[in-house]
RNA sequence: GGCGCUAUGGUGUAAGCGGUUAACACGCCGCCCUCUCAAGGCGGAGACUAGGGGUUCGAAUCCCCUUAGCGCUACCA
């Protein structure tokens, strides 16, 4: 009917205000990643600020050790905020105020009726597939009558008056015009009976407290959106910007849950994603830069692309695998420096760090990095794959020896031999490896792929490794040489 | 059950106001490179744009219906 005035985005007058408002009941969850990128970028791109606010007005839900786990996770990601943390849970006193504003404005008004007798009416419509909301008896009852009760301290939630009929038009900046008629909206609670603020009232508030021009929150919250706007123009106030963002499913296209595999970030953060890599890929999900075929984004590049304009309506799938790739990429293009020192933890946990590792150089930590990051998927790969390089000890992989050490009898004779000219080199690089190694396969009359292969198991227990020149210089002469001369005990 | 939203290859997305052989990326399959594996390069398969009706000279783009998926429908957020 009314179609809403908002706040109008271009207005020089109102700096953009975003904010993320998730609700510490769980870890961080890739949709509120997401949601919380969005907000940054949104915020980076217009010079606005984001605000962090933690919605915990749900006391039994909600917990600390699930705040620390949000704040850590946006960390990671690098999605810093501008003010906050907020908590709803020391603003309670403001929202029974407002509440009670809206009592005396004749907007709201108390009601006594008991939350479980309620629900079991409502269960026994949806029961009969009926619908059901509440009938609004105590929105009759007289205003003495109320006071007198709530005088006498008997419980009361209290709930806001729904217009009877008629209907509400809004604009989402992603879905445009949204039209919900007042029949579908119960008079819904804005304070529970213990005086704690259901979501819609803390929402509203604390978006009017804190001048947010512009709420980007997930679709779910699309059909509530109308009760919000009502309680704005209760409280006389002008309506942000509503920009709805499309949810992200699992494979089969149900709600993304545990079921589908991770679906917290600290997860991806523990299964060896880079930060940039993570962010870069939530970013495409349900967003697009428009007509352009570049995938890989730096932040500034995000920042400077991205635009509400560019998000979808469509719901999108979490495609492990497209992440799993933009995380090679991200390895492959990072700084070995700064691979290296990410890979620290990764490293400790394998027992593979050495206090050596933290100088400045750290050259033989670096000549590794170097080596594998280009095939490596993740940090845990890229860790795991190390070990030949960094330790004496690694694990052979039987298919790998069968194939290309036991097969072959006349490598008892040639592998010594290998290990023989290799030791008499007086420069280990290269060119001289090479050499030496060709050199032997022509004088044999064997393909130098023989030795290559049998020295590639020889030195790291694979079939699968760098270019085998590369693993020897990195590996070294003596330890090449020890390598290959026990590796003769593997041949058949 | 009611209401709302959405619908382009398996997945993520392009294709400004209706006019393209419907494009790119992941994944898949080949080939090249090559000492293996990645990376990289080249090529291929895979979409009558969910289905059906309209409007129009012309529809992936506009309208309607159907279907499907998702969301909401709480003293959760």
């Amino acid at each position: 009917m009314s179609s809403e005035q908002q706040v109008d985005p271009t207005s020089p007058t109102r700096p953009v205000r975003v904010r993320f408002a998730p609700s510490p009941t769980g870890y961080l969850h890739v949709g509120g990643a997401r949601t919380a990128l969005f907000n940054w970028l949104f915020a980076r791109k217009t010079g606005g600020r984001l605000i962090l606010r933690i919605e915990d007005t749900d006391l039994e839900r909600s917990s600390e050790t699930m705040v620390t786990g949000i704040l850590d996770g946006l960390e990671w990601l690098g999605l810093g905020w501008d003010e906050g943390p907020y908590f709803q849970s020391e603003r309670l006193t403001r929202y029974s105020e407002v509440a009670a504003r809206l009592i005396e404005r004749g907007e709201a008004y108390p009601c006594f009726c008991a939350p479980g007798e309620l629900a079991s009416r409502r269960a026994e419509a949806t029961d009969r597939k009926q619908t059901w909301k509440y009938e609004g008896i105590c929105r009759s009852l007289p205003r003495a009558e109320a006071a007198a009760r709530l005088a006498s301290a008997e419980p009361a939630a209290i709930r806001f008056k729904v217009p009877a009929s008629g209907s509400l038009t809004f604009t989402d900046h992603i879905f445009s015009r949204i039209t919900t008629g007042y029949e579908q909206i119960e008079d819904f609670v804005l304070l529970r009976s213990d005086g704690h603020p259901t979501y819609h009232l803390s929402v509203v508030v604390d978006d009017i407290d804190m001048g947010i021009t512009h709420v980007i929150r997930g679709a779910d919250h699309l059909p509530n959106t109308p009760k919000q706007i009502l309680l704005y123009r209760a409280l006389e106030q002008q309506s942000p910007i509503f920009a709805h963002v499309p949810l992200i499913l699992g494979r089969d296209k149900s709600r993304l849950s545990k079921r589908h595999g991770a679906t917290s970030v600290t997860a991806y953060r523990e299964m060896g994603f880079l930060p940039e890599a993570f962010r870069n890929f939530l970013a495409l999900l349900g967003w697009s830069p428009g007509n352009t075929d570049q995938e890989i984004f730096g932040a500034g590049e995000l920042i400077e692309a991205f635009s509400l304009e560019g998000i979808s309506r469509s719901n999108a799938v979490f495609n492990l695998e497209k992440a799993m790739w933009m995380n090679a990429q991200y390895m492959a293009r990072s700084p070995t420096a700064v691979l290296s020192r990410e890979l620290e933890p990764w490293l400790r946990e394998r027992g593979l760090w050495e206090p050596e590792f933290a100088a400045e150089g750290a050259a033989r930590l670096h000549a590794v990095v170097d080596l594998l990051k280009s095939r490596a998927r993740s940090l845990a790969d890229l860790a795991s794959a190390a070990r030949p390089y960094l330790s004496p000890s690694f694990e052979l992989e039987p298919a790998a020896v069968e194939k290309n050490l036991r097969r072959h009898e006349q490598l008892k004779v040639l592998i010594p031999e290998l290990a023989d000219r290799l030791a008499g080199l007086s420069s280990f690089d290269l060119t001289t490896t090479e050499a030496a190694l060709r050199e032997l396969a022509d004088e044999r009359g064997v393909k130098a792929g023989l030795l290559i292969n049998a020295a590639r198991t020889a030195l790291t227990g694979s079939g699968a490794t760098p270019g085998i020149f590369d693993v020897m210089v990195c590996i070294g002469k003596p330890e090449v040489v020890r390598r290959l001369r026990d590796a003769v005990r593997l041949i058949a």
